[in-house]
DNA sequence: ATTATTTGACCCTC
DNA sequence: GAGGGTCAAATAAT
């Protein structure tokens, strides 16, 4: 932990120094690029400790708990990439975390038809036999399914949080499913034309874990409210998607530090549209990233807009109330997984730019 | 006053 | 026409 913090204030170290050095550097681009890009790197270090020290600390303390000797099992199955046998095996049930991931693009590739999708999980989630029919609407086309364990304490209603505030605009009952389907799009929306959108619909068969749906692709990269890692809680750890087009380059790799930085630095934040006709089916397992290996897939999942597997509901909303811009407060905040992003020094530097952006906000 | 949620109605696709 | 997805007015929370 010491070496943890070490690191932290090391960063701050670099930051102060940009500040200091900021109308100096106002018009290096190269500079400004290269510094932050350093800063994201030592930043983006401390979190990946901290992930695994809670992570560890999480699954040690419910594996010591419940003394699941499955879940033990699996837990040392996840680390030697063997998952997909327990989970076939119906073995990987619940597991008190939240493991995100990337999936590997070779890892079980399904093909099939987004349009199938609604009709699959539907089935999937009643205990009916009842067929439902397909359908492919324009929107569809770009799905990402997941599974996430809903809190086994607390709020029941609300998945963990995935990082992204979402606004929920809608509900309905749906055909065959005992509880109601929610839809959710990026608060974001307006601001940054943000597309992506989420379906979250508890299972039938399973009450403690919600099928999390999402849609197109965030281009809100610097959220208001920093991705946070998820509280302990059970998620199922089969990610579904669907695709019609099985050659379709997989678009959830996370940002290279230069694409996210190349994103804040230059304040691009533009409607990237649907990735039409690139969904796809992929089933991945349980990411084998405790302890060693990347462990940075979760806050990259969740910075890259790509649903990070899970997480629902009125975020933010009225219980966090969506703030102006703050880019470099934000950048700083996603690293440091805060949330909280005022009283900083950045928010005197960046002010012009909030103002910038305000103005350019009220025009609309 | 502002922003989020709820919910019935409407739209779109099959 | 059925059913899923979205809109938007009403309502609630801050």
């Amino acid at each position: 932990m010491e070496e943890t913090i070490a690191t932290i204030l090391y960063g701050c170290t670099l930051s102060k120094e940009m500040e200091a050095n900021l109308p100096n550097w106002a018009n290096q681009r190269d500079v400004l690029l290269s510094k932050t890009e350093e800063i994201i790197s030592v930043f983006s270090n401390v979190k990946e400790r901290l992930i695994i020290n809670q992570q560890q600390e999480v699954v040690q303390e419910w594996l010591s708990n419940s003394g699941h000797q499955q879940a033990l099992e699996l837990f040392h199955a996840a680390d030697q990439n063997m998952l997909s046998d327990h989970i076939a095996t119906g073995a990987a049930t619940t597991m008190p975390f939240t493991v995100h991931g990337l999936p590997q693009e070779s890892d079980q590739m399904m093909v099939g038809d987004a349009s199938h999708d609604s009709s699959r999980v539907a089935a999937a989630t009643s205990s009916s036999s009842q067929r439902q029919r397909t359908r492919c609407r324009t929107g569809d086309r770009d799905r990402r399914t997941f599974r996430v364990g809903a809190p086994r304490m607390g709020n029941l209603e609300l998945p963990p949080e995935d990082g992204y505030t979402w606004r929920k605009y809608g509900q309905k009952e749906i055909l065959g499913s005992r509880f109601p389907r929610a839809y959710y799009r990026c608060t974001h929306q307006k601001l940054y034309h943000c597309p992506a959108k989420k379906q979250v619909q508890r299972l039938d068969n399973d009450p403690y874990v919600f099928e999390v749906t999402y849609r197109s692709q965030h281009t809100c990269y610097m959220s208001a409210t920093a991705p946070t890692v998820p509280p302990p809680s059970v998620e199922e750890i089969t990610h579904q998607t669907t695709t019609t087009l099985p050659s379709a380059p997989l678009i959830l790799a996370p940002p290279t530090s230069a694409s996210l930085s190349g994103h804040w630095l230059s304040m691009d934040i533009k409607p990237q549209g649907d990735q039409a006709g690139t969904s796809y089916t992929t089933t991945f397992d349980i990411q084998r990233d405790f302890g060693h290996g990347s462990v940075g897939s979760l806050a990259s999942l969740v910075t890259a807009g790509v649903g990070g597997g899970g997480g629902v509901g009125p975020s933010g909303g009225r219980f966090g109330r969506e703030v102006d811009y703050q880019p470099v407060v934000d950048m700083a905040d996603a690293m440091f997984n805060s949330g909280s992003s005022s009283n900083t020094s950045m928010d005197k530097i960046f002010s012009t730019i909030d103002d910038k952006w305000d103005t350019a906000e009220k025009k609309e």
